[in-house]
DNA sequence: GTCTATACGACGATAGAC
DNA sequence: GTCTATCGTCGTATAGAC
């Protein structure tokens, strides 16, 4: 099943609303998926969601911010405990790869949507702190030495470049195995890509 | 001006809405852009839109595969051109460059739509001709030894990828310098990553 | 082929009882 | 806090005159 938030809390009608809605904003798309819909999902009226949430676009808003926030943290967790750029980048891809294979709905929704079209107040998720934190990891790498000096949205392209078409093209069904078993080549030469 | 094909053929009512039609929807997406808008933008009235074209997802179908044919026929230019896979996919990189500077509207709705949303019964971009080219200039540079032998689609992605994500990063805004002054760069690197 | 006017349905959102 | 019933709007698509 599909968490929007990574507490253990038992189910409350926010997160009834948010899980069902979630899997049809991923399966259908925002703009395909009535409150109708989201009512009949989670099970819960169209009273109640609306009680709960301003409007349609609040649901949504509620989904991508709890989504930027719980791969924020992990994000922030991996850069506390590796040092390198090298460690960190490769955790960053392997921790990608993993959600993708567990909640590919999440990836789906953040990833592979355009949120500007049915969230135009929310800070663009290029702008956004995970994709910050992630080009801050390769920034730091340029600085110590491991990564060629360059333009950082260049270098981050360069290193993030290929595992992210790797997840797409997982969502688009065009790979069998599952991606982990792609995860050491994919890096390898993603790495050697911008290595010193 | 955009153009959807690329005859010089003065423009008819066809093309005028075809045109306007693609404006609309990289600018606003295809959920966002009502008939009546195309209308407006296009100059053609309700009616003779719907004489020229079945419905509203008959027009976006008229212009994914117009473009679609318009892209396939440069890369087999390319293919035909070029003999190694080297030069063969430094020139479609530097074609998708080129495309997204002159014509960012083609790149925003065919690199960045979600089409599956809108258009369910097209063949998806990823299983496209141009997409299916792409893959079989890197597969053919693994037969002849230029590129390290590993899954098609895994070399595409570290070859391509870093390429395809500028090009995001481009119509994301994030970019200031034009894309072109990033071609040498990431093409070394991204060549770097999978040649033997 | 092009236009205007309009029918029809679906959706988002609210009211108000419980 | 949850529900059902309903309202008003808007968008797609069609009818029919020119």
């Amino acid at each position: 099943m599909v968490k929007i938030n990574n507490k253990q809390t038992p189910l409350n009608t926010d997160q009834q609303i948010l899980t069902a809605t979630l899997k049809l904003f991923s399966e259908k798309g925002y703009f395909n998926t009535s409150v109708r819909d989201i009512s009949r999902e989670s099970g819960v009226s169209i009273g109640s969601i609306y009680h709960h949430f301003k409007d349609k676009e609040g649901v949504a808003s509620a989904i991508y911010n709890s989504l930027l926030e719980r791969i924020n943290s992990e994000l922030s967790e991996i850069q506390s405990v590796h040092k390198t750029a090298h460690d960190r980048c490769h955790a960053v891809v392997s921790f990608l790869f993993e959600l993708t294979e567990q909640e590919p709905d999440v990836m789906e929704f953040m990833l592979y949507s355009k949120h500007r079209e049915f969230l135009p107040d929310e800070i663009p998720l290029c702008s956004s702190q995970p994709f910050e934190l992630m080009r801050e990891m390769v920034k730091s790498g340029m600085q110590s030495g491991e990564i060629e000096t360059m333009d950082v949205i260049l270098a981050s392209s360069c290193l993030y470049g290929a595992a992210l078409r790797m997840i797409t093209s997982k969502l688009d069904g065009l790979l069998e195995k599952p991606l982990y078993e792609y995860l050491d080549t994919i890096w390898k030469h993603s790495w050697k890509s911008v290595c010193i």
